[in-house]
DNA sequence: ATAGTTGCAAAAGCTTTGCAGTATG
DNA sequence: CATACTGCAAAGCTTTTGCAACTAT
């Protein structure tokens, strides 16, 4: 078990694979989209549609939240962006690029998250498809806490 | 590893958990509240508020929407019936009284659940715990995957 | 030129809220 | 009899959709 990092990766490498999706796709190569995934790998956080929505604002692209929405799908379905359900309200994302297969544990209070990886959930994962008739493609494991920065009432922020 | 399958509880042992929780906490004990408490723990499946909802209509008590909000929520909170989020788009829930620890492997195509328990699990979240300033309060791991009816297109249900 | 995209606004779907009427303690 | 609860409808929120205008190819 070890706790992950968020990795730099070079903006010119995704970009190059998202134009090599897009061209295999038949789907044009627009200003918006490429805007949308560099704001999205000068992050490390996990942010939702709302946070990014805003951020595109400030930058001298405009960009609609219906353009948002339509490239964070693109992303996800080429694998530079992993799209998560902690809490059943907004989705949250995150670049994916060169990134180790990694979980989340969440402070439930102030949604802090620490990204850690353990061999173990693969294999029950591994040993499940043995078990059952089951073909597995993935899985997502949450773990709820409450981090000491609430516990003891400090100020902090989100990671 | 094993699978798990849900366990058939004595509805007069949760009424009774169920009417201490509302004294307890000066709730009224409505016919409304057991008659929901009752038809949940006749299933046996991952329901969702839509399904209990129109069950309820054939059901002799009638319920509105808002009331099995509120219920699902009493009951959510006195640990008769746990929450989830499979898929990010509503709510799923089940009996919990009694019920072993268990996560799910849940089919993408066709919401077909399996439930499994792995001590495995726990333990990376104990490890966590010392790795980390988080208090662990619990988790939620869910396996995505496909099942053989699917994969051979013959007909099925979920579970 | 022609179709895929964008932007805006409206719609959709799940959940919460407000309020008048009702029933519990 | 006081007030928590129910039912209904309206409102809130995130996400999806429809359509005219635009633009990449």
């Amino acid at each position: 078990m070890y706790i992950t990092k968020p990795t730099n990766v070079e903006i010119d490498e995704v970009t190059e694979l998202f134009t090599q999706y897009l061209e295999n796709n038949g789907y044009r190569k627009t200003p918006e989209r490429y805007a949308i995934l560099t704001e999205i790998y000068e992050r490390n956080d996990h942010f939702d549609v709302e946070i990014l929505f805003k951020h595109m604002k400030t930058c001298d692209m405009h960009v609609s939240k219906a353009t948002v929405y339509n490239t964070l799908d693109l992303l996800t379905q080429c694998n530079l962006v992993a799209k998560h359900n902690f809490d059943g309200h907004v989705a949250r994302y995150e670049k994916c690029h060169g990134v180790i297969n990694h979980d989340h544990l969440i402070c439930t209070e102030y949604g802090k998250t620490i990204e850690f990886s353990d061999n173990r959930i693969k294999s029950v994962t591994v040993e499940l498809a043995l078990h059952t008739d089951m073909e597995i493609h993935g899985h997502e494991l949450i773990v709820h806490g409450r981090c000491k920065d609430c516990r003891t009432n400090q100020a902090h922020s989100p990671i």
